[in-house]
DNA sequence: CTGAAAGCGCTAACAT
DNA sequence: ATGTTAGCGCTTTCAG
């Protein structure tokens, strides 16, 4: 079957060409009879407009396009889902590219975005200790999401140093004494969150021990880490362990169980990055809910912004910080731990709302 | 800062637009010395090939399109990360929309994938009773994920009867014989869960209540069923409990502890449908995991096949088959309950490595 | 191996 | 209100 063209549709009609664009994007330009007929015949042609033509012949296009490192971490879906509301919220599409953890492929999809008319480009770069933005002089509008760097306006991120200091701040309330960071920090955000820790540590006058381990920050990583941790006597031994992520935690409940120690009883233990995929333990783990929802609409609201021309403050990121979410792995009394809500993944809700009353 | 078209690139090597054009698409067809000139000024002057314009002119685009209803279920999540793993092996992109649950908004971005010139679409289609193909004929590969439907055979989807099967057959293996299954099954995939279930309940003599509550089967309508559950005296209660969804097993398990009894001292508790997402619950949730990330690869396999004009046997889904997730929801033991690996949401990898050795 | 020229399907001027 | 036409930037013949 011939794809349908604009001209097929007019001489169906017995219109002329122009007259079908017009209807299509301009209605209020085509007396309601004819546009009647026209749009019958578009439905029973089946015709489709040709993107590429119409992005050529010049209609700016109402796409944005979100480059992620990979679809297996919350936070990237909360900064997705984030972005599509507050795109669709202003009459504009989002699509998104997974680089798959290769940042060859994320370099790849962003010059696809540059070239595919598209009307702004929203990254958030995979985890690097030297990261640059991809182009010196972006030529589209574009957003660095989880980025933190003084000099670039385009650059917003949560709040990592809130996120260790409530973290912190949890160990404390739970009397904790000594604590353990799990983790390489090789990474600004996981640097910042321990920067967090320190400095709540300091206030507190809490110990704090940091334990790196490989390169990736695995679950088999916290393993190795929450087993030797396990294994010291009474004496040398953390009452709170923290992990720079949520997988990092989760690996390290299983190693201290493995060593024959219970988790919340012997040790506590708690992630920082608020990742319900990295949940899969055996005991509901403690972490920081960071607000990638709101970072994504908060995106998407800086594109708009340098579409604009307007520049947007870096501070309109408001009330969107990062919340505790208590859960077993820290709490003795697991009969007080409510559940908590993912509904779309909207911090706002998924907080806020117990849901159950 | 003006665009930079081919024309600029040519004129700054000194040769002809033609030249620059086949020193990016055919390369062996231009002399290494020029080719490097000309890969120089390319880098030197930014420029970045409008897609736009090299589409309409008639190369064939190496892009998928994948339509997801909303991004905030695992299942979504493993396709996307199945299909991207696929599509990139082959050479194509990936771009993914999501709908944000909304069906005017599947049919926009639709309807965009296939005026864009995109090379095949993958649509996991909104959850409804009565699914019908968007398009009667599809003008470009498309293939419908997660439908079942007899006649097409471009519709794939995980064995949901197999899902139900394998819940009963471990409540059977716990040694429960009053099973309720609880919420509606509006939905063939969810139906199909339930003729699992039943088929299997009836081979085992275990006896099956359906309960259903609500139009959505939220947390909340497993909250208040639960809780009636475990209001019922002893006798009249069940002793396993199947929620269609994750989402509705968490709602009822703390359903169940605001009525004052234990998950799993008082009742069992599951759901069937491997969403790590919900699993924000007090109580680690026992549930069976269907291979998303499979279906993923299968649904780029069948693309790639309608263009290379073959036709896929449906059967070579192959080995890809739901596994159970035993956790502490259905395990009195829990000390035996090891960690779940979610490395990227592949469920080979998920499932097989235990990784924690 | 390189240059010139004809569209790809559409939109937006302009003309009627 | 509707018809006509000139490109948008690129790829691809087809000659040199």
């Amino acid at each position: 079957m011939a794809k349908v063209r604009i001209g097929d549709v007019a001489r169906e009609v017995g219109v002329s060409l122009g007259t079908v664009s017009n209807a299509i994007n301009h209605p209020e330009r085509v007396k309601p009879e004819t546009l009647a007929l026209i749009n019958d015949a578009i439905s029973r042609l089946g015709y489709v407009p040709n993107q590429a033509a119409r992005q050529l012949a010049g209609t700016e296009s109402r796409v944005f396009g979100l480059a992620l490192p990979r679809l297996d971490h919350a936070f990237s879906l909360q900064i997705a889902n984030g972005a599509q509301a507050e795109s669709h919220a202003n009459g504009y599409d989002l699509l998104i590219a997974s680089a798959g953890n290769d940042d060859l492929l994320e370099n790849h999809y962003l010059r696809y975005f540059l070239g595919a008319h598209i009307a702004g480009v929203l990254v958030q770069p995979m985890a690097t200790s030297s990261w640059r933005p991809a182009l010196d002089k972006p030529m589209i509008p574009t957003v660095y999401l989880d980025v933190h760097h003084q000099g670039l306006a385009n650059c917003i991120a949560p709040d990592n140093e809130a996120q260790g200091r409530l973290i912190l701040q949890h160990a404390r309330a739970c009397g904790s004494e000594r604590v353990a960071v799990i983790g390489e920090a090789r990474f600004t955000q996981l640097a910042l969150r321990v920067r967090g820790i320190c400095d709540a540590a300091r206030e507190s006058c809490i110990s704090v021990e940091l334990i790196g381990r490989g390169d990736w920050n695995t679950a088999e990583d916290g393993f190795q880490i929450g087993r030797r941790l396990a294994e010291r006597p009474v004496g040398h031994r953390p009452d709170f362990v923290v992990g720079l992520t949520d997988v990092l935690a989760a690996g390290a409940i299983d190693g201290i169980m493995a060593a024959g120690l219970s988790v919340p009883d012997d040790m506590l233990v708690a992630g920082c990055d608020g990742n319900p995929l990295a949940w899969s333990g055996s005991v509901p783990l403690t972490t920081i809910a960071s607000p990638g929802y709101e970072l994504g609409r908060l995106g998407v609201r800086h594109l708009l912004a340098q579409i604009g021309g307007k520049e947007l403050t870096s501070s309109s990121y408001g009330h969107a910080v990062p919340k505790l979410i208590e859960r077993a792995s820290t709490c003795r009394n697991p009969g007080l731990v409510s559940h908590v809500e993912v509904p779309d993944l909207n911090l706002a809700e998924y907080l806020g709302s117990p849901s159950i009353a």
